[in-house]
DNA sequence: ATGAAAGCGCTAACAT
DNA sequence: ATGTTAGCGCTTTCAT
């Protein structure tokens, strides 16, 4: 028994009376060369004091190791996030990889924390979809350790991990397409202050194609949210419903479902009417998107996270390996919002 | 270097001009015996190499260890799941341990394939939200390795484990109440095929209140689900608005939000009102309940996820102490689908 | 068929 | 003020 007393491998070989060796090839399946009498005693006297052999030694030891890496998301509790977890599972156990995730609640300081804490912990690489700066000095750090990490979503800046990006501007140009196709009286975007390079270019996209229909910049309002949550986006279709609370046909666009659905509530409470009155609509295509009627952009996140995944394995295995950026395309998806 | 051309204590050691101990010593903030200029030496060789100790060799040799748990979720697309695990990181992160999440999408034969895996990693100890049946031969085997586990939310028969549980009696207590009170038409309980023994519970309490309130067993009709997801709610809402097509009033009870959303979207189809011609209720209050309008009862999930962490963690400090078992109050948070 | 011994990277007691 | 040495639990080479 060690200082966890946990049985270690001395305990297993003094109970089957074999020596340390003996224990451990039979126990990793090299002990063809012993009889199966002393095979069966190793096995027993194992199973007898559920032995497992400890996890840091075995990898101190080992040439091929389990590998550990670290996943940052803003919001583990917003189900787009949890579909992205979800494709990184399907990929990494299969890999003995295993995943430390960590959820920043949008917070850069907690992201800095938790990544310094894991860099602590000597994680061998890292899936990072939390907001970022590509000049984060956590990234560049990242990058003078020789950690590998994958950035995923948020970000399009950095010039050196390998990344997952969707088409932005594609993106951004359908909501263009489709606000314009269904527009009635002022459009309203609702976008985050603090923006990342990848929701500048999905914004700038929606403005460049509005402006491609002719519809004047005086019809089109901005609204800020401070982060996007439902709570965020309640808060600002409560003002916006106040700002227009004579106006009879209003459309919004909100960069994301989750402050959109935030919105929803605000409409109700107004007791105006999705899409008679208000047209509204979304980004991401998250799992609840369908069942509030959302019209949104989707995003295919689980494949998201499968790619991000198999990126760092290989890049894992090959770390010279050059810089591969893997884009994804979008697509409408109409439903009853803006009907 | 070593085999994963990371930078070793030993090459902060060549490299600083000094003796493993003294990198060590300084590096680990026990190197006040050092005179300032023989720390600096050290620090900056460290920082330039880009070192960090290696994880598994600082684990083997430490006294105090890095711990690391595993969650096990059924669904961490579900923010439900979401919410329980933002409460075990809040707690877990003050106190050096590291979480593993393992979603395992309800499947029996994945849990079992995760748990043995992380059991395999000799992970300190568990935290299990996804339903296990209290004979299973794998808790048998926690016990038996004296790997603690906190059994969460879904599970109920269990003897030896922690527990963190809610009131289920008093939560179907509620349902019934409620359902009693808002009444129109047959009332129709949308149950799991699989009942974990709290779900049992929560359901024989639903009934027992029903009868408490005069309400025909031939009133109440059961439908089956096969889980608790979104689409298999969508899927019994199409069969229950066929059976009861000519019917003009109806009042549902889901066995959980999830399955709620989910019989909401085949109302929409079929072209019915909620709650005018359908009362719907759910049960989690789910984040997303509030923006649907559903009303439901609330479990306190992320003061759980709190709760079982701090469980476990005591655990592991005092492995033999009392079984503790805390049982949560639930509440009816009444909302737009049953005024 | 079995075991002694070396060594993974690290920390800490104990010299000097 | 610094280094030598032992040892954590494990795997593996090499004897016997």
């Amino acid at each position: 028994m060690n200082q966890n007393n946990k049985p270690t491998i001395k305990d297993v070989s003094r109970k089957a009376g074999f020596s340390i060796t003996t224990v451990s090839q039979i126990l990793n399946h090299k002990g063809q060369r012993f009889p199966p009498e002393t095979q069966r005693l190793v096995q027993a006297a194992a199973e007898e004091l559920g032995y497992v052999a400890n996890f840091s030694a075995r990898n101190t030891r080992l040439a091929t190791q389990q590998r550990t890496i670290g996943v940052l998301v803003p919001q583990i509790q917003n189900p787009f996030f949890g579909n992205l977890f979800r494709g990184i599972q399907d990929y990494i156990y299969n890999e003995a990889i295993d995943a430390i995730l960590v959820s920043t609640d949008s917070d850069q300081r907690k992201a800095h924390r938790y990544l310094e804490h894991l860099i602590q912990r000597s994680v061998d690489g890292f899936i990072i979809a939390t907001q970022l700066d590509s000049q984060d000095p956590l990234l560049q750090k990242l990058q003078r350790m020789h950690i590998p990490y994958v950035l995923l979503d948020q970000n399009e800046g950095d010039e050196v991990g390998d990344q997952i990006i969707v088409n932005e501007q594609q993106g951004g140009h359908l909501v263009a397409e489709h606000l314009a196709a269904v527009k009635q009286g002022p459009i309203i975007l609702v976008v985050p202050q603090q923006q990342s390079s990848n929701i500048q270019t999905r914004i700038a996209a929606v403005r460049a194609g509005l402006a491609q229909h002719q519809i004047p910049a005086a019809a089109i309002y901005d609204y800020q949210v401070a982060d996007l949550t439902k709570l965020a986006g309640t808060a600002v279709g409560k003002q916006i419903m106040a700002d227009f609370a004579g106006v009879s046909a209003l459309t919004i666009w909100a960069v994301d479902d989750e402050v959109a659905i935030g919105i929803t509530k605000a409409i109700q409470q107004a007791h105006k009417q999705i899409p008679a009155t208000v047209k509204l609509m979304g980004y991401d295509d998250t799992d609840y998107a369908e069942y509030l009627n959302l019209t949104t952009i989707h995003q295919p996140i689980t494949t998201m996270g499968h790619k991000a995944a198999e990126l760092l394995k290989e890049r894992l295995e090959d770390p010279t390996r050059l810089r591969q950026v893997i884009i994804n395309d979008v697509k409408l998806i109409q439903r009853g919002s803006t009907k």
